[in-house]
DNA sequence: AGCATAAGCATAGATTGTCTATGGATGGAA
DNA sequence: TTCCATCCATAGACAATCTATGCTTATGCT
């Protein structure tokens, strides 16, 4: 007992996150690390959107062995051991693609759910 | 092999199933069964979105079980029964608050997927 | 008469993607 | 010396969707 004090649902649209990861290594142009684009996300989205590390991690994995970025070690600003990503070629041009594929979706969603 | 023709991504955005029906339910006043709700989908989202009857049907179920749309057994106009179902109250509730998050979710995945 | 197709419901099982929970290490501030 | 922020990572639970399948009945075509 004692839990679900007020909704345990996801804090992003499921399918989205990938091209959040992405879309936020574009629009950096510097290589970020995991951590930071946690924070980039929560940031730009107002604290709407919240990025767990359970889910982050593993998808830069995925994303890493899709050759969509590209990671390795380096310093952080702050000094600790960090891995730094940044996209390739191929992450460009999926990103693009998802974005496309993601407003036509949502364009269609919203005929549904917004009166005409 | 001889597999994976295309892409098997979903048609829809994970989540947002019972929305679209709860919505097409309030959108037509009139009882609705479910094979009429994948038809009225598909054709308002213009052939964007299809709902596959593997996912309709749990989904309602789903939605009956929360009290959120009440179904009974009828016969179509096309002489065929069918299970018919309405909104309840707690499911129009349901729907207002489902819509309002969906909306603030997608302002803020697109901040952070559209140039400002 | 025979057959195909549309209308209609349903379940089982696989898959995917997220989450929670946990663990660990380090640096700086109080 | 304690705490918090920074940073990575994995395991396991769980939810939601999909594919695949199976069934029934009415209508239309040939």
């Amino acid at each position: 007992m004692a839990k679900d004090p007020v909704s345990r649902k996801s804090e992003l649209l499921p399918g989205t996150l990938e091209m959040l990861i992405l879309k936020s290594l574009e629009r950096n142009s510097e290589p970020m690390h995991g951590y930071g684009i946690a924070l980039y996300i929560k940031q730009i989205s107002r604290e709407v959107l919240r990025v767990e590390e359970g889910s982050l991690y593993p998808a830069l994995q995925r994303l890493a062995l899709k050759g969509l970025v590209h990671g390795e070690w380096r310093e952080s600003d702050t000094g600790r051991r960090a891995r730094y990503y940044k996209l390739t070629r191929a992450g460009r041009k999926q990103l693009m693609e998802e974005v496309a594929s993601f407003e036509k979706l949502l364009e269609a969603i919203l005929r549904v759910v917004q009166p005409a």
